[in-house]
DNA sequence: CGATTTATGGAACGAACGTTCGATACACGA
DNA sequence: TCGTGTATCGAACGTTCGTTCCATAAATCG
């Protein structure tokens, strides 16, 4: 049967029919992205992605097993993608606040262009059970990983203050995968600007100079002042 | 037929009746919440809902017009609550720099003590529609405009660094209502340290002292090596 | 060419969905 | 005691869901 050649078949040598059979999962992920980001991932029917595609509905099962596996797959392309073109830009870059700044921008970057996946990509976190679940959980670990020893290496080539890497790297994660929530292309600002706002609060915060200074003299009045409304709020009738 | 008391019936004096009506409504809305919690507004079935309150499924329809109101009456509650407590903690706060740390502090203790809500409110923000929809955007803009007013507070009493005020207290949010998506109570910190760190990044930056001034240097480099990796990134195969 | 994958879609499946209906149990003022 | 409004629920409605089946075109190849 398949002796007339000593590669295996369809493995090596994309053949015309293998790119086309790619090309069109590529296509019905696309819209697939666009369907979950409007109406959700379990309000989103397969009906939906079949009308949005232009693919039919029995069709669709063609290309991939069921429907977690087209949220699967968009994730799973979709952190590969941002985790490899950050490699890419962190090449010969020394400097831990740079670094910094590269993943920043390369994050945001990716969400500006591709914000279907990338809403999907922050807002389906749950969605997925099994193993799907797991594998996404995994990669997702490692761009997180990347992220803490930045942040670490940080810390020994600045003055830092003392805060847990953990919490200090995921409030950064909030800011960038917030946006997908108010982000308005006609109106807000692109990448670039995005990109120095974001990493100049995280790195020098709002305040300048000796006003930041200024300031943390006032945190030991607050932590008086908030227990204080704490137990007026509970005496309060 | 309605003539015997000048009161509009079912109106004033909340009767035994209607005070337990009202405690009913607030236990199916407790068990919604954490219904819609766990599996997404979409993804929990009014099935759930009744197994997880104990109360029979046509029930709920006694107490609610339908699904759509349940969300409407958590996010309405949850929102009003969290806005009252805010105006309870700001009398008497004068400088804009504390006034900020004690609306994140506020934001924190209510997003911990009552996560199921808070989750549904950042995670279920476009599954309303219509009326209900206008109405939660309401008063989701008026807290928004009271962070915006006291961020341009804090920038007549400070020097503050030029960046847009609605992206500055977007990014705010953004830390403050991606911890659902992370925070475990039993492994990380409570709402006064996350706070705390939260408030400090915001105001003052993760660098200390002349080291935030060291690296602002590195931003025009970086501007032109994000455009270079950019072209870079396009010229590769 | 004829044989065999590759690709497509109409029709149907059982299950689950949001919602409604009608019967029943109970409390309470007349 | 009777009648009326409040509260509850089992059963059912029509619709939509994810998925499968099967027949059939179109491309591939010895």
């Amino acid at each position: 049967m398949e002796r007339t050649f000593d590669t295996r078949p369809g493995e090596a040598r994309p053949s015309r029919s293998q790119r086309n059979h790619e090309e069109r999962v590529q296509h019905i992920l696309r819209h697939a992205a666009r369907v979950f980001r409007e109406k959700g991932y379990e309000g989103a029917s397969i009906r939906d992605i079949s009308r949005a595609s232009g693919v039919a509905l029995s069709s669709l099962y063609y290309y991939c097993r069921n429907k977690q596996e087209l949220l699967y797959r968009i994730e799973m392309f979709t952190f590969s993608r941002i985790l490899e073109r950050l490699e890419e830009r962190l090449a010969g870059v020394e400097d831990p606040a740079e670094q910094l700044r590269v993943l920043v921008r390369n994050h945001l970057d990716y969400f500006l262009e591709h914000p279907d996946e990338m809403k999907v990509l922050a807002h389906e976190e749950d969605s997925l059970t099994g193993r799907e679940r797991k594998e996404v959980d995994e990669i997702k670990r490692r761009y997180y990983k990347r992220a803490i020893g930045i942040y670490e290496a940080l810390g020994t080539k600045n003055r830092v203050r003392q805060l847990q890497p953990r919490i200090a790297v995921l409030s950064l994660f909030g800011m960038m995968n917030w946006i997908y929530t108010w982000h308005r292309p006609q109106v807000d600002p692109g990448a670039e600007e995005l990109a120095r706002t974001i990493s100049s609060i995280f790195l020098d915060g709002v305040l300048e100079g000796r006003d930041a200074a200024a300031t943390a003299r006032g945190r030991e009045r607050l932590a008086r002042r908030a227990s204080q409304a704490g137990s007026a709020l509970r005496a309060s009738p």
